[in-house]
DNA sequence: TACATTAATGCATCACTGCGCAATGATGCA
DNA sequence: TGCATCATTGCGCAGTGATGCATTAATGTA
């Protein structure tokens, strides 16, 4: 997301920071450092994914603002910088309840 | 989203809702809908995009219980289901201002 | 029935995103 | 300096999503 830009609304902001959100890997990424932080050597080894590709969505959050970092050697330490995040996925978790309630009710 | 899928887990579901709200034009159909209900009918000529197109994304968000709808004659109303959506948008603004915030700082 | 209106669908195109592999940077240590 | 570790970047591939046009479906009306 580029913040710089000028002529992009705010529709398509809030579009782009939603976007990043929704990406299974990064979800994961975000609970995983729920617990504090974390330098991607901790982290890789408990994902599927490939480094880089760990690597890539370590640095798109943090370019938005999700997460925050510290380099300490060749290591570098991300955790979460914007709680919100999670306030957003329990309203979506609600809203998943809700829908799956819903659907069951179809059924039934 | 298909809720009937048995191999998908809380935060492939978490991934599919947000990223239904992470489209500008589904954005601005629900800011459009915050009002009140509306029929594509209504909405069609405010929108830019092709009514095919607006269509499918009214169908969609109806798929994943964020909007509601009823038949009236040809016409099809839609309307906010789940207000929850909004609350969303409201932590997202909230972060994307105090990104821009931060943004600015880091210049100054 | 014939026609108009409204909405959804089939289809092709275009762009973007996530991914893995390979290569490159960057830092620390022997 | 040489080597090892950790992280990022270049690149191509595959899958997905948004779009517009044309067509079909569904309903209401003259």
């Amino acid at each position: 997301m580029n913040m710089n830009h000028p002529n992009i609304d705010k529709i398509s902001l809030e579009a782009e920071l939603l976007a990043v959100l929704a990406q299974p890997t990064r979800l994961r990424l975000l609970y995983f450092l729920r617990n504090g932080e974390r330098c991607a050597c901790e982290i890789n080894p408990k994902m599927q994914e490939d480094p880089s590709v760990v690597s890539r969505h370590l640095v798109k959050m943090q370019q938005v603002g999700i997460l925050g970092y510290r380099k300490e050697g060749v290591s570098k330490y991300y955790w979460i910088k914007d709680a919100r995040v999670f306030g957003i996925l329990k309203l979506i978790d609600a809203m998943l309840q809700d829908h799956i309630r819903e659907q069951s009710q179809m059924i039934a």
